[in-house]
DNA sequence: GTCTATAACCCGATAGAC
DNA sequence: GTCTATCGGGTTATAGAC
């Protein structure tokens, strides 16, 4: 019984709370092993017997992150007609762009890891469907990610600091409203 | 004279050469002062002549790489009428995100550097002239920041290989087809 | 399962010689 | 203007003790 002498002090979710944390106040980039360790308290090897190195570490963060934002989308999008539900969705996503800039950063960030792929996957269903309300099934996709590039072209263009110096974020509301009236036309 | 000594071995433009072939064989995290020293075959402390740190050295990369992407813009929207010289631009944002990735991502990277800003300003003008040939110089912010936000996501989300893998870049033409057929019905 | 210790790299930046 | 040498910092990863 090792653990007499040496109790564990941590676990995964405790390691994968403390790396969010570290991310979200240094970066994404700025993340480490170490880091971890020293917030946690433990040697920093001590993380090698839950996660295989930093890149699979980030990978489940990539995932936890992309789950976050779209349980953000759908606490936004609930009960609402469809035009609604997508204004709430798409401000949803901003918000959380802008008050979780890093945590973001991970929800694109490429991994291998398996799940990671499932969590973009599921959110990826889910626009599609609240598009399809408004477009119809047959230029649901099209139609969503044209809008996912929009939203995610403003929330780049917001932290990138180009809209704020050059122009207000009038630029939003004027191409959401573009978008949803576009599918009144059609 | 130092120079008969030590004669030169290198200057400013051979520098930011080298450090751009860096950042695109290895990404722009991956640009090091070392690495730079090492392809030019001289010490690394020698580049500190030229540029006071690394992220001076990133800032001057990044205004080469927004004045090269405003060229390729220019040269595929010239002498077009207004709605061909919008998807001329487009298009050739979208090569070069996709042929560059590296440099594109420069191109958006903050930066302290004042020779930076001023590029960045400069291609929001020349967009901005394009835009207004359509919409008019009333509605031409919001339109640009839309179509600006519209094109980043779409090389965002083509980088990170959500379209790819779910669905075909058929959001492209749509998107940028809404957003042209938005001007005329105006 | 965690500990200490250490290996074997990487990096930016600086000091002083020539 | 470039050199050698080095400082002080980072990182991943391993070995062996408890």
């Amino acid at each position: 019984m090792f653990s007499m002498v040496y109790p564990s002090k941590t676990d995964r979710s405790a390691i994968l709370a403390a790396a969010m944390q570290q991310v979200e106040e240094k970066g994404v980039d700025a993340l480490a092993m170490r880091g971890v360790a020293t917030a946690l308290d433990i040697a920093p090897n001590a993380l090698y017997r839950y996660f295989d190195s930093l890149s699979d570490l980030k990978g489940a963060l990539s995932e936890d992150s992309q789950q976050r934002l779209l349980a953000a989308m759908k606490a936004a999008a609930a009960r609402k007609a469809p035009a609604e539900a997508i204004k709430g969705m798409a401000r949803a996503y901003l918000r959380f762009a802008r008050e979780q800039p890093h945590a973001f950063a991970l929800t694109l960030h490429p991994s291998n890891v398996e799940g990671d792929e499932a969590a973009h996957r599921q959110s990826w269903r889910y626009v599609l469907a609240q598009v399809a309300r408004l477009y119809g099934d047959a230029r649901a996709g099209e139609a969503a990610v044209a809008l996912w590039a929009f939203l995610h072209g403003m929330t780049a263009l917001e932290r990138a600091g180009v809209i704020g110096g050059i122009k207000p974020s009038s630029g939003f509301d004027f191409g959401l409203a573009l978008w949803i009236d576009a599918a009144g036309a059609a």
